[in-house]
DNA sequence: AACGGTATCCGTACTGGTACGGAGGTGAAA
DNA sequence: TTTCACCTCCGTACCAGTACGGATACCGTT
């Protein structure tokens, strides 16, 4: 077999679809530097295709398959291959699911009703280390980042100027005793800022005051 | 003043150079759909001419203003008007600034590179309710978003099931007892593993543990 | 002038977590 | 089989944090 040229990305494509496979190959047939030079219809056979051809540069997987999920299947590629980019080619598009596509290690996410324009693209940037989101994707995805954003604005039961950096020292692993010497404050001082943190953010101790601070982006 | 129609978007646009003031405004004309009914060269302005204006549905702000960001701008505007969507117009996109316009509420950012078609549609999406995000600014975002994830999954100390399980409830605020309780052990095991946990994740306290936890997405 | 919020301080009593240094049992891998 | 990782358990001692119930002082608003 002639090694590909330098220019040219070589493709995995998997899906459980032969129809699929053929209508994407066919897709890209016109796209000179995309060849898909392996194909496989689960993720079983895809990692053992993989394992003979590590020179892919981009796999394009379908998210619903049997015996493996698309996102499994990613996630196994970039455990094994990390220089193999993860394109995810799925029908549907919630934000769960696209989040798990992130977790494992995917760099991008196009639906299936992708112009070739948009595919062709798509690859291209993941192969060149960037990501690519479909516009509907990443609105998705956005939204579900803003709202509780949005929502927790409204309520922040605003901490004093003070407690707030008393909440940093302990986030930073302060003691009571360690604050109060940096504040050039008395320890009881402390506890009862600790005390007011405590009913105010209706923690019960520190490891709720934590996750409050954190959330609240108080603290990073 | 007559009332708007129905099917037209009343917008608030504020820039403090009165340039990119006509220049948008300009661009905006052809859409009928779309009008500037005030404006506004700063933050203060701004909230003056919105209190007397209310039925304004789309706030369009530049990011770079004197006196008043467009975040906190932003922010003051979904504090007191929840129902005008902040649509954000700048010249760059960086991580902090997407994600500190997320924070404050807002809808949307697009570039000021952007096509009327693109604008338009921006603005009619987001007074829709929908988010929108030019695709430069979409990607720089989730770009931060994934390679976190893709480094965290490298390095995971890898903590034991049972280990797992132990934070999860020391992260609910149960106490060594109510965990011991909770999994049918002794509560000097629970100690055990609680100081494992402390090695494992260099964590002097449960704050650093807390933290660990979150970062890890080990709980939330 | 009275009030509410914030920040500061104190003592006492108790409990929960922490440090330390042990030990035995299991199951899987070498 | 031996080794190793994991889970399990124990005691002793100590200290940090917690609950409670006070107190004073400053500041800005009413």
């Amino acid at each position: 077999m002639s090694a590909p040229a330098p220019d040219v990305i070589p493709l995995l494509l998997v899906d459980d679809h032969p129809v699929i496979v053929e209508g994407i190959k066919n897709m890209l047939r016109p796209e000179e530097d995309l060849q898909v030079i392996i194909q496989a219809h689960c993720g079983t056979q895809a990692l053992e295709l993989l394992a003979a051809h590590p020179e892919v540069r981009v796999a394009i997987l379908d998210l619903n398959m049997p015996e493996m999920s698309g996102v499994e299947l990613a996630q196994a590629i970039r455990t094994r291959w990390p220089q193999v980019r993860v394109l995810i080619l799925s029908m549907f598009h919630d934000h769960a699911t696209v989040a798990d596509v992130l977790a494992a290690g995917g760099s991008g996410y196009v639906l299936k009703t992708a112009s070739r324009a948009e595919l062709s693209n798509a690859i291209r940037r993941v192969a060149a280390g960037h990501t690519y989101f479909s516009q509907d994707v990443a609105d998705t995805l956005l939204q579900n980042l803003q709202i509780p954003s949005a929502l927790e604005a409204r309520q922040k039961p605003a901490l004093t100027g003070r407690e707030q950096e008393i909440l940093e020292l302990i986030a930073r692993e302060y003691s009571n005793q360690d604050i109060a010497e940096s504040l050039f404050i008395s320890e009881r001082t402390v506890e009862t800022h600790r005390r007011n943190l405590f009913t105010k953010t209706k923690s019960k101790s520190v490891v709720g005051l934590i996750q409050y601070a954190l959330r609240n982006k108080l603290i990073s």
